[in-house]
DNA sequence: TTTCAGTTGTAAGATATTCTCAACTGTGAT
DNA sequence: ATCACAGTTGAGAATATCTTACAACTGAAA
């Protein structure tokens, strides 16, 4: 299995709901392909098409990446800066899950892996009669940098 | 100590900083402690308040509710519904953290208690030489009752 | 009581996102 | 190939949440 979503997955999943393949979502679905370990936003995925001279309707964009988080391609993730912001989920399911450190100063994101709460999953289920599909994590802080230009 | 904040609590903490204790803030932490378990956002502020004829301008309930963010009373959450929502902070430092479950279908969401992650922010601040200040956890998944609503 | 930094309310503004609708286009059937 | 149509797009209007500007007001320290 290769280790990323392809423009064929897109495909694939889109005939399994009576949607359509347009240009229009492989292109966004290009932009995070190009663009790995970002977390783009609508207006991210749009300066970037403006680069290339490949743009299509912000409206659109925004269909698009709603529309790639329900067939479990895109995970959408708010860091608090006023905006959703969208990254590749992985492929094999039961991997490793990515979490993220976010500066309260700076707004700069770090990720990290780590499995710790695959267990506890199973617990929730359990108890709230919950099914689970996904869980995200985040840790609040200061990064390094802007501790040291506290201090000065 | 009590178990949670008081009107008192917030004068000292506003004195700290050089800030005034104003009627309009005593108004908004007693909402919280009025509405304990609630998630509330700013406009379910000014509702409430409207309901108890003690209006205050809406720029004044969000000036507060980032107010009381800062002074650790409140606890700023994103639940994906496209407001920000409050609730009141864990008065004893070192308690337990609350973590949400959110139902994707109704909304819905429900707490649950756990400590798991409390060693995990040590080695984070180790490894990222990050000073972690909170952290947060959120289950996505479908509640009992829309996955019976489903079945029918 | 005085003073003034800090605060409030109103209205306008900024930003992100969704909606409307007419024109267009994949896709399955013929 | 062509047809038929459900689904899609783009443009702009609309909505929603949140922030800002500013003049009037007010806690609280002296």
């Amino acid at each position: 299995m290769a280790d990323t979503f392809t423009i064929h997955d897109l495909k694939r999943k889109l005939q399994e709901r009576q949607h359509k393949m347009t240009p229009q979502r492989q292109i966004v679905l290009q932009v995070f392909l190009d663009n790995p370990g970002e977390h783009l936003s609508a207006e991210d995925v749009r300066d970037l098409l403006k680069e290339s001279h490949s743009e299509i309707g912000l409206a659109t964009i925004y269909r698009s990446l709603e529309l790639l988080s329900e067939l479990s391609i895109l995970e959408k993730i708010e860091f608090g800066d006023g905006c959703a912001r969208y990254e590749v989920t992985n492929v094999q399911p039961n991997t490793h899950h990515h979490h993220h450190i976010i500066c309260e100063n700076c707004g700069k994101v770090i990720e990290f892996e780590d499995d710790l709460l695959e267990s506890l999953e199973d617990a929730i289920e359990k108890k709230f009669d919950f099914k689970i599909n996904n869980h995200q994590v985040k840790f609040f802080g200061i990064c390094k940098e802007c501790q040291e230009r506290a201090q000065n």
